[in-house]
DNA sequence: CGCTTGTTTGTTTTT
DNA sequence: CAAACAAGCG
């Protein structure tokens, strides 16, 4: 399964049997029997979460087989995720058998990539070109702005990086950015995207936007290979189709115009791709790309409980510019949403797993509880808690194995003997372990590798051979250029595993982390040792290679007994039977660099998020929010999300964290504040500070749909400003209680308190004594 | 010249 | 709390 993209069959001629009924039909409802069986044409499913969406996917592949339409390399699957290609080549293949294996299914990406190895001289690229990941790509970025003398502090490779991979979703080749578009380094971001590309190419190499944007070179400008994969395609599917960039877009639409038969499957609500580029007007524009084209409406949902299903339509209703579906459920009732308010992020680890243990001891299953975050770093604390309570769990997603240091390392050394005019990977290298080659080697190489206009390796061979690097740094370098020919000559004769086994070891890598006394260091010796582990799945290393550039590895959960911990973004696609949503706080979520950036289209992105994260659940969801926060060392406090308000009244259920707080939340409670009908709010002592920052007229205008942001930011400042505090003050806190300022920091004090000893808290929780 | 040590800096989401 | 970066040591 690992290699999804073989051939076989590609001559076989037999047409697939026809049996006269299918059974199969007769479970889906009307919408969906009729998505199942409009084979013709262009169909556009608008499938609203858990209406079965991935249900019709497969059975209409299955329908395109088992009817005779299509035999299986006639089929073009297309998904977002490595996971959702995964996901439906199992049900698929759990169906039909082994006929997937002819079937073009995998991500945009994927499947790119596949078409650019088999055309790659027409772009000027050899058909081992290697796959940048986002590190390779910065660093390359980087050296260009050196070499062209722009000051990396004052314009990031990050932020050059983010431009050019705009143009790429976008669909630009480096002539058709318009001039002086991005304001980069004063309008110089043009140049450097087309010098980055020139780089790219003489270093055989592309990046992630390329996997596309070439193909669509490649289509336009070879017309013969354009109308041979138009001719291959004869039934193209898409999933996600809401989440298409427009270089997406155009690659879906030079493809489709062969035999014109395409079914895209998406939900605008679930839109969640933005900041990549996606364009949900791809969606909206679908019947006039496609004249004629069918839309079909799945409406009902058999995912989620009446309340639950309640509280994502209320919280999404508040988005403009939706297409407009209308979710119901025959599933009654059910558990109302909790919503729980708890002083810090520690507390809301340990009340959600507070609440899983009581859920498992009820026998709810642990696979069937997941947590979904916003961002990655909001994942520590829930780790820690586990680990600390002994509940099982698995991350997915997360830091990306493939990523991390080690393996970034190892993969280096074995890109190079497999590729070995891989430049970033040999720099990367060529001093790693430490072996006395450092920067003016490493200068000196590339100076005679620009020189002779061939890669760095090739140019160590030459320099090598002469007398101009000392000789120490010469016999060493000498040393590791034998190294790499000699696992070279052997590379083919054995499996991958055997032979990144050997490399690690002789090259002194293993060693190298042996020797490392830092606590992380026998971690990063099991990822390696993790690492090989799974290359024995691969039969080659270049499939390997190709694997890990494409794949990331964390992102498929093992049927066991865990708890998931993934981000929102991960989770779509997902179902649970409960649901933890935590950090539904303003900043966190929506995240404050997306209203930032993006303004309204960005807060609407956000409670697409928020909706996602919602519907994954079948039967419960937990909401929780934090008054306060630890970024890095220094405490933030927060006020719960715009989108806890937004919740309906009736369909949810406020839960206090007692002990601390005393027990007198309630929907609606005792609070002066008014809330507008259907709306729900609730009191919490430690919400003062809120409540005070609010009748101020923060939710009067914060709140209101569409507001420009910059107002509401600086309004939430005034939370600082709450009231001020002096050195050696007395004051009082709820949670800690008498106690003295030591230090005013901003809103930050530092506090002698009589029994809780010295803490930092936020200015806002402290009242004058 | 290369390596160790301290300092600063910055975290959305992913193929 | 990391990793990237700059300054001092051998």
């Amino acid at each position: 399964m690992d290699d999804p993209f073989d051939l076989a069959g590609a001559e076989e001629p037999a047409p697939a049997p026809q049996p006269q009924s299918f059974p199969y039909l007769d479970s889906l409802n009307p919408p969906q029997r009729q998505a199942v069986e409009t084979l013709e044409g262009a169909v556009l499913v608008l499938a609203g979460a858990g209406t079965g969406k991935t249900r019709v996917l497969t059975t209409r592949l299955v329908h395109l087989l088992n009817t005779g339409t299509a035999r299986p390399w006639e089929v073009l699957a297309v998904t977002f995720t490595n996971k959702a290609a995964r996901e439906m080549s199992d049900r698929v293949g759990q169906l039909i058998g082994n006929r997937v294996e002819g079937m073009w299914l995998g991500t945009f990406h994927a499947i790119g990539a596949r078409i650019l190895r088999r055309h790659a001289e027409l772009l000027g690229l050899r058909s081992d070109f290697t796959i940048l990941d986002d590190d390779d790509q910065q660093r390359l970025l980087k050296q260009l702005l050196e070499a062209e003398g722009i000051d990396p502090k004052r314009w990031p490779p990050r932020q050059l990086a983010g431009v050019i991979d705009g143009w790429k979703n976008k669909g630009l080749m480096p002539d058709r950015v318009p001039e002086g578009d991005s304001g980069f380094a004063d309008g110089r971001g043009r140049d450097l995207y087309r010098m980055y590309q020139e780089r790219l190419q003489t270093l055989n190499a592309v990046d992630f936007g390329d996997l596309l944007l070439l193909c669509i070179r490649l289509f336009q400008t070879a017309p013969d290979v354009l109308a041979e994969f138009q001719r291959r395609f004869r039934y193209i599917l898409v999933d996600e189709y809401q989440d298409t960039n427009v270089a997406q877009y155009l690659w879906l639409r030079l493809l489709a115009q062969g035999a014109k038969n395409i079914c895209c499957v998406g939900d605008d609500d679930q839109s969640i791709y933005g900041w990549r580029g996606a364009e949900v007007g791809n969606i909206l524009k679908f019947e006039s790309d496609f004249p004629g084209a069918k839309v079909i409406r799945l409406e009902q949902n058999y995912r989620s409980t009446a309340a639950v299903l309640k509280a994502a339509s209320a919280v999404i209703a508040n988005n403009e510019g939706r297409l407009g579906k209308t979710l119901w459920t025959d599933i009654p009732g059910g558990e109302k949403v909790t919503v729980i308010g708890v002083w810090d992020g520690e507390e809301e680890a340990r009340t959600i797993g507070d609440e899983i243990e009581s859920l498992h001891r009820k026998g709810e299953r642990l696979s069937e509880m997941a947590i979904l975050v916003r961002a990655t770093f909001q994942m520590r604390s829930f780790e820690d808690r586990f680990i600390e309570i002994g509940v099982p769990y698995q991350v997915l997603g997360g830091v990306r194995f493939y990523q991390r240091q080690e393996i970034k390392d190892a993969t280096c050394y074995l890109q190079i003997v497999a590729q070995p005019d891989n430049d970033i990977a040999f720099e990367r290298i060529v001093n790693t372990p430490k072996r006395g080659l450092g920067d003016a080697t490493v200068q000196m190489l590339h100076r005679a590798a620009r020189g002779a206009r061939q890669s760095l390796y090739r140019a160590a061979e030459a320099l090598v051979e002469t007398e101009e690097l000392k000789p120490k740094a010469r016999n060493t370098l000498k040393r590791l250029l034998d190294d790499f020919a000699r696992w070279r000559q052997v590379k083919d004769d054995l499996d991958p595993a055997e032979l990144a086994g050997m490399v690690l070891d002789e090259s002194g890598y293993t060693e190298m982390w042996q020797r490392d006394k830092s606590p992380n260091a026998p971690t990063k010796l099991e990822n390696l040792k993790e690492m090989v582990l799974a290359m024995e799945d691969h039969e080659t290393l270049g499939a390997y290679l190709e694997h890990i550039a494409l794949v990331q590895a964390n992102d498929s959960s093992d049927d066991t007994e865990k708890v998931s911990i993934m981000t929102l973004h991960a989770a779509k696609g997902l179902e649970f039977d409960t649901v933890f949503l935590p950090g539904w706080e303003e900043e966190v979520f929506p995240h404050r660099r997306a209203l930032e950036e993006t303004g309204n289209a960005g807060l609407e992105e956000e409670r697409r998020l928020a909706y996602v994260g919602i519907t994954r659940a079948r039967q419960r969801c937990f909401i929780s929010h934090a008054a306060n926060r630890r970024v890095f060392n220094e405490w933030r406090s927060g006020i719960p999300s715009r989108f806890v308000e937004e919740l309906p009244a009736d369909a949810v259920e406020v839960r206090a964290e007692t002990g601390l707080y005393g027990a007198s939340a309630q929907p609606g409670g005792a609070g002066s504040r008014q809330q507008s009908p259907g709306s729900f709010a609730y009191d919490a002592p430690w919400l003062q500070a809120t409540q005070r920052l609010k009748e101020r007229g923060y939710r009067a205008g914060g709140y209101a749909r569409g507001k420009v942001i910059e107002g509401e930011a600086r309004e939430v400042r005034t939370l600082e400003n709450v009231r001020k505090f002096q050195k050696d003050e007395r004051v009082f806190h709820q949670k800690f209680g008498y106690g003295l300022v030591a230090r005013v920091d901003g809103n930050h004090l530092l506090i002698d308190f009589e029994k809780a000893g010295q803490k930092k808290v936020v200015a806002a929780f402290v009242d004058p004594a």
